[in-house]
RNA sequence: GCCCGCUUGGCGAAACUGGUAGACGCAACGGACUUAAAAUCCGUUUCCCCUCGGGGAGUGCCGGUUCGAGUCCGGCAGCGGGCACCA
């Protein structure tokens, strides 16, 4: 018998399906739709383990659809714009194209030998003119639509790159790549408006009951409703009483203790602050001191409550007697609210260590229910629980939420607040000073202002001619790109020189996939057909930003009138990590995989010289600690359908996947063990069109259960995405059919139904194989084009059912009985068992639990 | 600190709405085939006790509901994730 031979397999099918235009999809088609996608890879070098289970799993579910009789569109592209192509450049002297685009080619030939049914007629490459040149539309839409704008923000300035940084950029303080301080500066930079959605962008995740609780919940967390009130205040010189022109406004959770604020704090970038400094040198040091502290977790963790007196003081709005101090404190935050608060530090933790530090009264103002209010005092630790209201005028003996409801109320009565709504989320800053981007297509110019590129002018082209290595933004640097006339009055004008975010790329290019080559960003009739995406899947790391981004980015396109839904991603799957155990050297170098010896006792030892190797825990894959796996190289040692059966069996999808040997090769057994199954199976198979037999001998139909009860599993389960579970029973299946023998002409009947359903349904897991054997099984036309098997219901019903028999809860033995016998049968079939007697001891039973088909509870 | 998830053999894991815990696989051990090895096939494998009939314990820990709990409820621990001077 000859040996499975994968590599003239694999490589005939997916020359047949090429050719075949298998998995090409049609827009005008009368079979429903359904629109599989895989997040696209960002084009780094090489495909990853992590890319080979993300890309089986929605093969498997792309095959699965298209077998069930849907018109399946499965796309391919490329994340394309990025850092890493530059930092290529300025470290290889290549071009950040040239490098991007040869990324992709051994890519995409790597993903061709996954054998994936992707149509690759619309393939995308986001970092091409083809591509940008509409983003760049959908930016003027949606700069005429007062979704993206220009303003004054303060950013992580790189001093020596002159450069901004995102906040994952700046460590410590410093700059990732320089090392330099980092400094915060006021830079004009282009936002999204992302927040005219918060709500309905926090509303609708509601309506996404196919997304993961977790990322609905993540995304909910990252938007942060808050409910609360806006206050304002009344300021006047502490020294001299005169009350100032300016109203303080506060935003508070907490306006129900309003009686026990005993200061108030301005963010150092609050505009008063800014007032002050202008006006006072102390303030101004204070303010600049603040800003040297970074804005890094690791800086706000070690960094004290600190303020500083303006001097000014603000009125209690119920009691005129009342004034309390005005502070600058370096923990409210600017960003946040109105970068201004009250401070009750009864009842707040962040408060009342501000108080203790600058000897700031404490009000008690809510008690606990079971304090006496007469001596209830705060030391500390803040009392943040619900209570009874204390020393609060109107308020007193109310709890907590109709406290603040009437604090609200009075508030707007007297005309100095109202209850307020407030956000976490902030509008979506693109700007980036990079090369290797889409260009903002936008003019400054020093009469017209911000000037949109005329329509006809796009795409704004990157220029080739740039040099890298020197700090800065390359486009900024180039000698001739940015100098450009005025498209309004003509004069001498300035190119924008900042291009987008590259989230921004991925936040559409699902709708792009619809109608890749028209020649406007969407074709309303191929995204009204496809969209939205049935099922997206990716990783758990893309939870918030770009699964946020991408809802954001379709209400915008909807208010563009480029597509007419608001969720672009019916259901979402995240799938887990694939992990392998790290290794190090004894000078703590790591060392790949394949740099190391395992031995029996479980030591390990480094290959070249034998020297001790510490094994650390087992971890995502990942090119810096070097546990990585080469995709490429597993494929050719064991061909595509094993690393993909491997990508399914074991480990449930949403769980990380830890990568062994022996888990390889444990599924290239299976494929071996299939190939022998059609090759040498236990007796003869009936022909292709051989008659149903009229009858069937005891072990053939109890043989055809279980090929209709395997079908009824796995379509199941692929629908819940269950393929480990999938894989299980297709085993079991096969395991049956390996040891079903015979010649007998019902035996045979069933061993071809039984093979020809295995084959089927592991077609989507396991494509190559499969197609090769539905050959061998006398098949024509291609199992690619074959439908999904139908159970028949009637052989999922067992006629004979083994019941567990239990005394007092604890299984004494087991009955076979015809289904739905009745209770009387089951309990005097029960009562006769050896081990029933025994247990019971010659008791009479108190009582007899009998639930049909399922059990019988014998209670002593 | 707040929010969420997970915890089942030596390992990855099954167990649909409470109803025979450990399917399927990995590893290990024993055996067959072979001059030998590889490959393949057969068997054993949750733990403990045993007179080999069987008995006891068991799904992180403590408690509860139930005829019956891996599954439901309350508390605790460990691990993982998200957010965080968010007022």
């Amino acid at each position: 018998m000859s040996r499975y031979n994968f590599k003239e397999t694999e490589a005939k099918w997916q020359k047949a399906w090429a050719e075949h235009r298998s998995f090409a999809a049609g827009d005008s088609d009368e079979r429903p739709k359904y629109y599989v996608l895989e997040m696209f890879p960002y084009p780094s070098g090489r495909i990853h383990m992590g890319h080979v289970r993300n890309y089986t799993m929605g093969d498997v579910v792309a095959r699965y659809k298209r077998a069930a009789g849907f018109n399946v569109l499965h796309p391919m592209g490329w994340d394309a714009f990025g850092l890493p192509a530059e930092n290529a450049a300025m470290e290889r002297g290549i071009h950040p194209a040239e490098w991007t685009y040869s990324n992709i080619a051994t890519m995409r030939r790597q993903l061709q030998q996954m054998g994936l049914s992707l149509d690759w007629e619309r393939e995308i490459a986001t970092c091409h003119p083809g591509y940008y040149r509409h983003q760049q539309a959908l930016f003027l839409d949606f700069l005429e639509a007062g979704l993206a704008y220009r303003r004054e923000s303060s950013v992580n300035w790189d001093p020596v790159d002159n450069t901004v940084l995102a906040n994952e950029q700046v460590i410590d303080g410093r700059g990732w790549r320089s090392g330099a301080l980092i400094e915060r500066r006021k830079l004009a930079q282009w936002f999204l408006r992302i927040t005219a959605f918060s709500d309905e962008l926090l509303e609708s995740l509601a309506t996404l009951n196919r997304w993961p609780e977790r990322v609905r919940l993540m995304q909910e967390n990252w938007i942060g409703r808050s409910q609360g009130a806006s206050i304002r205040f009344s300021v006047a010189d502490g020294a001299t009483g005169r009350q100032l022109p300016e109203t303080l406004e506060v935003f508070t959770t907490r306006h129900d203790t309003l009686f026990g604020m005993t200061f108030c704090a301005l963010s150092p970038h609050h505009p008063l602050a800014a007032q002050l400094a202008a006006k006072d040198r102390e303030i101004a040091d204070f303010v600049a001191e603040c800003d040297r502290l970074g804005t890094s977790e690791a800086a706000i963790e070690a960094a004290d409550k600190r303020g500083h007196d303006t001097g000014l003081v603000v009125r209690h709005p119920f009691d005129a007697k009342r004034v309390v101090p005005l502070y600058i404190a370096n923990f409210v935050l600017m960003e946040y609210g109105t970068g201004a608060i009250f401070g009750c530090p009864a009842h707040d933790q962040r408060d009342l260590d501000f108080a203790r530090r600058y000897g700031l009264d404490v009000i008690p103002v809510v008690a606990p229910r079971d304090a006496d209010p007469a001596d209830f005092a705060v030391a500390d630790e803040a009392f943040v629980d619900d209570g009874v209201l204390i020393n609060s005028d109107f308020l007193d003996g109310l709890d907590v939420p109709a406290a603040l409801r009437r604090m609200a109320e009075r508030l707007q009565a007297d005309g100095i607040g109202e209850a307020t709504t407030v956000y976490r989320l902030r509008d979506w800053g693109i700007s980036r000073q990079r090369y290797w981007g889409c260009p903002i297509p936008v003019i400054h110019c020093a009469s017209c202002g911000v000037v949109p590129v005329p329509r006809s002018d796009l795409p704004v082209l990157l220029p080739d001619d740039v040099e890298f290595g020197k700090p800065g933004n390359p486009l900024d640097l180039h000698p001739t790109w940015k100098h450009v006339d005025c498209p309004g009055c003509g004069g001498e004008a300035r190119r924008e020189t900042d291009t987008m975010d590259t989230f921004v790329d991925s936040s559409w290019y699902f709708a792009r996939f619809c109608s890749p080559r028209a020649d406007v960003p969407t074709e309303r009739r191929s995204v009204d057909h496809w969209l939205p995406v049935d099922q997206y899947i990716g990783g758990i790391e893309h939870a918030i930003l770009h699964l946020l981004y991408s809802r954001f980015f379709t209400r915008a396109m909807r208010k563009a009138g480029h597509v007419s839904l608001d969720e672009p991603f019916a259901g979402l799957f995240t799938q887990g990590m694939v992990c392998h155990e790290t290794y190090r050297d004894r000078n703590g170098k790591w060392l790949f995989p394949n740099e190391v010896e395992k031995r029996p006792d479980g030591s390990a030892i480094k290959v070249k010289d034998g020297g001790p190797v510490t094994i650390g825990r087992s971890e995502s894959m990942s090119k810096s600690r070097k546990n990585v796996i080469d995709p490429e190289q597993i494929i050719d040692t064991y061909g595509a359908d094993t690393a993909r059966l491997f990508m399914l069996s074991d480990s449930p999808p949403e769980r990380d996947l830890e990568w062994t040997d022996a888990g390889i090769d444990g599924a290239w057994r299976y494929i071996n063990r299939l190939w022998r199954l059609v090759a040498a199976p236990g007796g003869p198979i009936a022909a292709a069109d051989a008659p149903e037999p009229e009858s069937f001998d005891d072990a053939a139909s109890a043989a055809r259960r279980l090929v209709h009860k395997t079908i009824a599993g796995v379509t199941d389960d692929l629908e819940k995405f269950r393929f480990n579970r999938a894989v299980a029973r297709i085993r079991e299946l096969t395991n049956m059919l390996g040891e079903l023998t015979g010649d007998a002409a019902d035996v045979a009947w069933v061993r071809r139904e039984g093979l020809d359903v295995a084959v089927r349904l592991l077609g989507p897991m396991v494509p190559h194989i499969a197609e090769e054997l539905w050959q061998r099984l006398g098949h024509e036309s291609p199992l690619a084009d074959t439908a999904w098997p139908d159970v028949d219901p009637a052989l999922l019903v067992e006629e004979t059912i083994t019941i567990a028999v239990q005394v007092n809860g604890k299984l004494r033995g087991t009955i076979d009985l015809p289904r739905d016998a009745d209770r009387e049968v089951a309990e005097a079939e029960a009562l006769e068992l050896d081990g029933v007697k025994r247990a019971i001891e010659g008791k009479a039973p108190r009582k007899v639990v009998v639930v049909p088909n399922k059990i019988v509870n014998v209670v002593v």
